[in-house]
DNA sequence: CGGGCCTTTGACTGGTTTCAACTTCTGTGG
DNA sequence: CCACAGAAGTTGAAACCAGTCAAAGGCCCG
């Protein structure tokens, strides 16, 4: 079950076997079926998601009920409502399933007991985040000077094994584009 | 020449007279001049700065010769090309200033001394990054979501003391529009 | 005072969206 | 296991928002 979770400490951080036992008994595993959420919008994030199997999304819901992905979580990923997580207030994102997934999950208050006990992990957080944080300036980046076909392009090949995995209006969504668009796009694109 | 960074270090953590000495000593004090680069892209990065007094911009430019402004950086902001930082990849960002400015950098070697000898700065960095994590999420969501003038309108709201101060068509670059657009939408605007 | 950059304005273009209809796929219950 | 309803994807036509190109005016700074 934890795996996926010490591959992915290790990349970043050298852990003792005391921390990896610290850890064991601070994340909570969970299961969630096809379609189960999460997170809802306006529910107070009490988890830090770590994707062991599966394939989860945060998405947001605008004004006008027009829906935007933020982010697909593989195996082997982060997710939360960061907003919420930070500031207590409640979320502004949707976290559900994509497919049925396993789940290592980290309360607010696990959290905080994880850095007390095993600072180390404060390291290990910044690091993650700031990997976060570069690619979220690229995608802003791609989202305001790529045309449309550019930014698919440019997630199929980010992404491979995402696309083969999500509906394609979820493509769209993502990328900020109607599925119409990305519909004609694709047929043009087949077409060559 | 301090003051502003142990405000802004307080705002998030608590440190020791130990610790304040420490960043005196680490924190290189610089001057720049109006229009003075503190990166350039392909250099690699050396410094994270902090703005004393003035502002700074960072941007990119992209293959076909377009400009988007990345961050503005007025007093009391931090300001790096983080991808660099991380990976000590040659930079893809300039930086540089709008108004003269007194900045206080930290060397990547510095930063690393800094983690050693005060731990808590690791709580800083991660606190102070998932504050720029959720604002650059949210800078995503209005670009995908918003009109030209709904950008504008946010961003007026949100940085009403960087309108007056900034060119306008560093906003227009900012919020991923063409000048021209801006100026059309101002119009608009200032007829009702 | 003059040159160059910034901003404005106009006419035109074009990529994407919107709306609507139709087809295909998928999952659920009889 | 089939049938069928709803979801997902496709296609077309029309509308629109913002971009492009070009020219003129304004303003700041040397």
């Amino acid at each position: 079950m934890f795996e996926k979770l010490f591959e992915n400490i290790r990349k970043k951080i050298v852990i003792t076997e005391r921390e990896e036992e610290i850890c064991r008994s601070l994340f909570i595993p969970k299961k969630l079926r096809k379609r189960q959420y999460l997170l809802q919008q306006g529910d107070v994030t009490k988890y830090t998601a770590f994707v062991e199997k599966g394939l989860l999304r945060s998405y947001i819901i605008d004004d006008k009920g027009a829906e935007l992905i933020m982010q697909f979580a593989p195996e082997g990923w982060w997710i939360n409502d960061m907003y919420s997580a930070i500031t207590g207030e409640p979320a502004e994102q949707n976290i559900d399933a994509i497919e049925d997934s396993e789940l290592l999950l980290l309360t607010t208050q696990g959290y905080e007991q994880l850095m007390q006990e095993a600072p180390v992990f404060e390291r290990f957080f910044r690091l993650q985040l700031q990997n976060s944080f570069v690619a979220l300036q690229r995608r802003l980046k791609g989202n305001i000077i790529l045309t449309a076909e550019e930014k698919y392009k440019n997630f199929i090949q980010a992404y491979p094994n995402i696309v083969q995995r999500v509906p394609q209006h979820n493509i769209a969504s993502f990328l900020g584009i109607t599925p119409e668009s990305l519909s004609r796009i694709r047929k043009q694109m087949a077409e060559r």
